[in-house]
This record gives structure tokens, C-alpha cells and sequence, in this order.
DNA sequence: AATAATAATAGTAATAATTACTATTAACAA
DNA sequence: TTGTTAATAGTAATTATTACTATTATTATT
């Protein structure tokens, strides 16, 4: 993306375009890596060194909004639990946070084909739904 | 599940079977919910008040290695990000942690199918494959 | 049933990712 | 160039989870 349109992007919602900004974008950009906040932190500390961690999720929040890079919420934190064991899918409402189980089949098939392109041994994936559930989209909640 | 089945499950594993495994078990399981950690600790305090955080923590653990609950890492923390905003699948190498983009194309049906079989708002999907990749299973990381 | 070995517990402190706060600095519209 | 205000650096606070430790409870063995 050239930098005048760059600038568009930002001033069109309201930000402004500051070298912190266009370093962590560009560091996050160049690679083919999913890096971290840390990781991210300590590439762009190379550049800025006196840059600080709350800058780096600021301004990560602010690339995410105006779609310049994606935010892929893997984790460790913040489980939810089941006592369903057998293997299902989930839709999560994102305006309410419920999640409920879907009763659908589960597509094995999604793990073959992977297999089929891929050199990875693929075990088990995670499919994941996510909208607006019945009663907040008629306004019952 | 009778409750000497129960136990036997338990002592298979080496665990034992307490008081505060059962009753944070029956919690998780007599309702279609999803808790938080959260939630079961509150849910349970009312049944062994001086029952602690850790204690319910730990036990989550125990209870999902023994396949009586699943564990749901959904999440607010641990982002990765990735400079590529087209909509794509990954897979993470669960031994390097180590995550890759996909090439294998989005299917925008998986929501279409699921609008036609529920009163959902269906606005994305998230699905994420996980294995061995490459390096990892041939020895060479 | 009593005992010995040790796993599990309660309570509390520590950790790790992220967010909030605040005085100072920098971007940019006029 | 200047005034307005968004953004920054630095630091403190927050939140979910984990680690630590003395005490208690469970189970195997007598």
C-alpha cells in the first residue's frame, strides 16, 4: 500500500499516522510468522527503542480496526467448559457471549482433505461460529 | 455415569476421588451452559463454601484429562497476528506452536448451512486445524 | 479398624498478558 | 506558526491462571 493511501486509511476514521504506527505494521507485514504482542514488542523496539508495550497494544487494536492486519485470538486464558464430551461445534453470539452446542455433524472430512494437500499430520481441528443468536436479534435481550 | 464407574475412572488415572471432583463434575454437567472457571467456582462455593480458586482449577484439569469434561479456549488473551487480512484457515503445530497459513479456500457455505438450520444471525466462522507439522514429526525440530 | 504414605486441599502469593492512567510530546487543521 | 487534541512513554493496575506450602483427607496395607 503507498503511504498517501496509508494516511487515507487513518485519517478516514479518525487516526492519525505516527511512525509508531507505520513500523508496527510494517514489522507485522513483512513476515510470514503469527507473531505475538511480545514478539511484536521486541521487533519494533529495534526501531523505536524506547517504544513501550502499552503503545504496541494500542496501536494493534487501531491496525485491527482499520483491517490492516488480523487479530487471531488463539490462547490459553479465559476457558469456557463443557460436560458434553463427544466431539461438537459451537456458534457464540458475540453481542450476548452465550455459546451453544450446534447439532451438526462433525466433518471429518475437513482433516482428510488438509491431509491430502498438506504434509501435515493433522489431528483434530476446532470450528467455530459466531453471530448474533436468536434472542438478541429480536431484540429480547 | 454410576459413581463406582466414576471411581474407577478416577483410580485408572491414579486420581482420587473427592468430594470437590464430584460435585464441580455434576456442576459442569447438569446444565447446557458453557462456564467460565469463573462460574464453576461461584456454582460450587455454594455447595463447599471454603472450597478454593486453585482447587477448582486444578480439578478442571483432572476432570478434562479424563475426558469427563472439555475444556473451550476460547479467549481474550494470547493474540497472534498476522499481516495477511484475507479471510483464511490456519493450522498450529501443537509441538512447535508454530502457526501456518492455508492455503485451501473459505467456506463461505459452512455459515449457509448452518443459517438454514437454526434462527442464527451467521456472520463468520473461525476454524483452526491442529497436528504435527512437517519439521516436527520427521524428527528435524 | 488402625496406621502409614501420599495425594488433595485451602489459602495465599506469584505470574503473565493485557489494559488503564497520566504527564509530556507530536500530528495536523486552521 | 500555532492551538487543539490525539498519541506516546512509563508505570501501575487488572484479570485469568498457576505455584507454593502447611494441613487434611483418601487409600493401601497391616
Amino acid at each position: 500500500m503507498r503511504s498517501d493511501q496509508l494516511e487515507e486509511r487513518f485519517k478516514g476514521k479518525g487516526y492519525r499516522l505516527t511512525k509508531q504506527r507505520e513500523i508496527i505494521l510494517e514489522e507485522i507485514s513483512k513476515g510470514k510468522t503469527h507473531p505475538s504482542a511480545d514478539e511484536i514488542y521486541l521487533m519494533v523496539k529495534k526501531k523505536i527503542p524506547n517504544i513501550s508495550f502499552g503503545t504496541v497494544y494500542r496501536n494493534l487494536k487501531v491496525l485491527r480496526d482499520l483491517g490492516l492486519i488480523r487479530e487471531l485470538e488463539f490462547s490459553k486464558s479465559f476457558s469456557r467448559y463443557d460436560g458434553n464430551t463427544k466431539d461438537h461445534y459451537h456458534f457464540t453470539c458475540t453481542k450476548c457471549n452465550k455459546i451453544f452446542d450446534l447439532d451438526i455433524p462433525v466433518m471429518e472430512e475437513l482433516n482428510n482433505n488438509l491431509r491430502a494437500k498438506t504434509s501435515f499430520q493433522v489431528l483434530f481441528h476446532r470450528l467455530e461460529f459466531y453471530g448474533i443468536c436468536h434472542d438478541c436479534s429480536s431484540g429480547l435481550r
